[in-house]
DNA sequence: GATAAAACTTTCCGCGCGTAAAAATTTAGT
DNA sequence: ACTAAATTTTTACGCGCGGAAAGTTTTATC
């Protein structure tokens, strides 16, 4: 165990017993490469004798711009959001940054909050997925002003900023399109105050989905506030059912946490779903939820495609941040079928 | 908009503009009631009107204590420990502290790689719940040595510190005891090599509650590595079910997740689960994860005591940081049963 | 109004590292 | 081996703030 043979305090003593002086042991930490290779050598081979690492503060202190990267998404309670984050994390850990996640818990005033930590961060960019309708437009405009940003997830409309997303127009004509070609003509069933514009865009999809196939739009808008979507599509879902307003056997929901809340409605009240015989409705989703795989029955569905997403936003992110001028363009991956026996 | 009048770069300019030296300014930041009203007013009164923010890193550099507390969850994108995190994230920052969320994702270098970063972060403390079995033991029991940590969820054996968490053996208790009353007594269903201790006082206690009541244990353990926990409980679960490894109509899952799991084999098994009539098989778990509540049918469950915990844990923490001698011993709380249909 | 305590001001130094400038050294190229 | 280029060393300053020490002003007490 030769570690530990003396208490490193900092680049000076490290310098010292290194052999090499402090400004190129510095510029060794800021870059491995940029030193030559003896000094390399030798500086690798004190970090093996001795365990010393640079304070970060200090580093963050004295540079103009650190290795942090802020990650924010709206609620991290939702795997959905957790799977992504997780992976954009991981390709930002990957690119010599320091990610830090963030999750605002589906209130504005943690977004806020979220925002203010994340200026005092100097963070080299940001990878925000915003509440949405909640969010304060003005702050978050006035954030992605100041701090490299790429938006994700949820668009805020008009807002200066590259955005990457799903396609989510695109989502329901091809979940619309598979249920008319299989069967009765599908109900769109969302929560009336959408909680992020991806809503809207899907519910003008469905729209635009059905007239093109010469079927008339039907839309239930039920009521429901917060993030707790499968409560919602339960307790809604059960009083729609219980009054017919579906007029269909073919339900699609505005997202798979509706859905999966709705399959729970359907299952208490009786109705068995799916496309087998004996089973008296259809039900559908749109994004693909990690957990949408084992409803009962899994849940047919239109999955996201979580991996160009992160890597296409944290490509952008390091473009940023590297000076490349990014215009402020919406970048859109569409989604595709996942047919599995709920329809 | 009397903000940024002038642009304030630090302290000093901070504290002329605000007519007061920099020295109470610093202890302003540090505890406004550590200032005199008068200066505080004045100090305040300039708050309004320059937008100014004592910078992070140069405050952590000096201090030999920053207000950071690490957060380190083995999975994140389970929802139950998202919402854990929350939880306790919350509860941090109310009490003044600027709480920092990590996710091992379920792999033991991630872990380790975290307790580095943490380290460098020279955090007031940390809530660490570890990945069990696949952690580093050395590397963590070095860690806890170092820095102010308390160990939440999962237990390490015989580590010295503190750990707050679930009673585990007391959930079987429970469940057993309802399961054997309302039906046959359950079989247990897990996998082999639990991924953490939790697993195993599971099994323990299931092991005591059937035996003092007089039953035969049996215990279904199947294979699986990683955290992907429904799809075990579906895979594995549909070749039990095939090969009849259960021996009973009532199965214990060992977790909710893995419970999750096995309704989707049950399901396309053809099973009916319920306690209903024309039911086949009744089917618990261990957790109330969150979803639970959503499964088809509603998933019947020991719920753990979110709350407790976590507001336990922070106490601790909090204790530890103010200096108060914290015993390095368990706290365990009690879960409680949940009733719904599928057992 | 005198006195002590409390709070404040002034003046420093230090934290650990980035970084610039000039001088010294090593390397590459022919 | 000689010159130019590339690195490294030396020296020095600055970042923004914590915090100590000594002196000054304000507040509290009777």
């Amino acid at each position: 165990m030769p570690k530990r043979v003396k208490k490193i305090k900092n680049m000076e003593e490290f310098a010292a017993v290194s052999g090499i002086s402090r400004p190129t042991v510095s510029k060794y930490f800021n870059d491995p490469g940029s030193v030559r290779a003896t000094s390399r050598a030798r500086i690798e081979a004190a970090l093996e004798r001795y365990d010393y690492r640079p304070n970060i503060f200090a580093i963050n202190q004295n540079r103009k711009l650190t290795k942090n990267v802020g990650i924010v998404v709206p609620y991290l309670a939702d795997p959905f959001f957790a799977e992504i984050a997780r992976s954009v994390e991981q390709r930002c850990f990957e690119a010599g940054f320091r990610p830090t996640l963030f999750s605002a818990h589906g209130a504005q005033d943690h977004e806020l909050g979220i925002l203010d930590s994340l200026r005092s961060l100097k963070p080299a960019g940001v990878l925000l997925a915003p509440l949405g309708r909640a969010s304060d437009r003005k702050a978050i405009e006035q954030f992605v002003a100041d701090v490299p940003t790429i938006l994700f997830d949820s668009q805020i409309p008009d807002l200066k900023a590259p955005f990457v997303g799903a396609d989510n127009p695109q989502f329901p004509r091809l979940i619309v399109d598979y249920l008319c070609r299989t069967g009765e003509p599908p109900c769109l069933f969302e929560i009336r105050s959408a909680a992020n514009p991806n809503a809207n865009k899907r519910r003008q999809g469905y729209v635009t989905a059905m007239e093109s196939l010469g079927h008339k739009p039907r839309i239930v808008q039920v009521d429901g506030q917060g993030w707790d979507f499968e409560e919602i599509g339960r307790r809604e879902g059960a009083q729609a059912l219980a009054s017919g307003k579906f007029g269909t056997n073919t339900v699609l929901c505005s997202n798979d946490r509706l859905a999966i809340g709705f399959l729970t409605a359907c299952y208490e009240t009786g109705h068995k779903v799916g496309r087998a015989r004996g089973c008296t409705i259809r039900v559908a989703g749109m994004d693909d939820h990690p957990f949408s795989r084992f409803t009962c029955p899994p849940l047919t569905t239109v999955a996201q495609d979580y991996e160009s997403i992160s890597r296409c936003a944290v490509e952008k992110l390091l473009q940023m941040i590297e000076g490349v001028e990014v215009k402020a363009e919406s970048t859109l991956f569409e989604g595709h079928l996942i047919m599995r026996d709920s329809a």
